[in-house]
DNA sequence: TGGACATATTCCTATATAGGTATATGATGC
DNA sequence: GCATCATATACCTATATAGGAATATGTCCA
């Protein structure tokens, strides 16, 4: 099977470089496509493809005005993402404390934890 | 031409659901490939490819411990992306402050700056 | 040395794009 | 209505996988 689809998470969509430097050029300012295609050098069809996909995982939006379109970044969108990475290391740094408890126990009293509750090593 | 190389950057490795499914169990504590089988139902197999791509990037590390080899995520390789996520928000949002400023100077003093200056109207 | 266990690699197929080019859709002003 | 500007879409090709199955590599132990 192929690769998930882009537009099925945050994650898989800001897989692309192209796409990431849009977002960090629409960081700065909200710009129209044309002012997205001046600043970024690239083909107008690739852009509003690229933006299509961010606006189907609601990282972007845009307005219409006129004939142009303002489009912006939907800073909410990136939360679920920012959370999980948040989470993940939280997770992982507990998991660093945990082993050190363990092994502060270990040194008080050996022996007395079973072995299947005992953390993986680690040479922090 | 195809989607870049999952192996190219950290972002597109962490595309994939089920790469992010094994981070999270790795999180939780180290494990090898066997008891990630286990966990995940998971063929072996594909377990090995996406450990090996979560390799190339940096983000999990692997202990040779006899025949078995123990996983764990090394978190230093997720800051950049941490950082990039952290950056573009607080450009965002830095962007928001400038543009109250701007409303309320204009509020103040109006017609006194050039229009290309002007940042695109926000609605929040 | 041979067998069993743990993990990695190879080979295969179907699919989802990125990027390019040409064209369609939409809005504005005359 | 029509020319023009702004954006989106359609169509094409090449490519990078995910996932599955079979196999190879590596390690330990009797």
């Amino acid at each position: 099977m192929a690769r998930a689809a882009t537009t099925s998470d945050v994650f898989n969509a800001l897989g692309d470089p192209s796409r990431r430097t849009i977002l960090e050029t629409l960081a700065a300012r909200d710009a129209t496509v044309t002012e997205l295609v001046d600043r970024l050098h690239m083909p107008q069809p690739q852009l509003s493809k690229h933006l299509k996909v961010l606006r189907e995982v609601d990282v972007v939006r845009c307005e219409h005005a006129g004939r142009q379109r303002i489009y912006r970044i939907n800073e909410p969108a990136l939360a679920p993402l920012q959370a999980w990475l948040a989470q993940l290391t939280a997770t992982v740094n507990e998991h660093y404390d945990r082993l050190d408890d363990y092994l502060h126990e270990l040194q008080r009293e050996p022996d007395t934890h079973p072995p299947d509750t005992h953390p993986f090593e680690r040479d922090h």
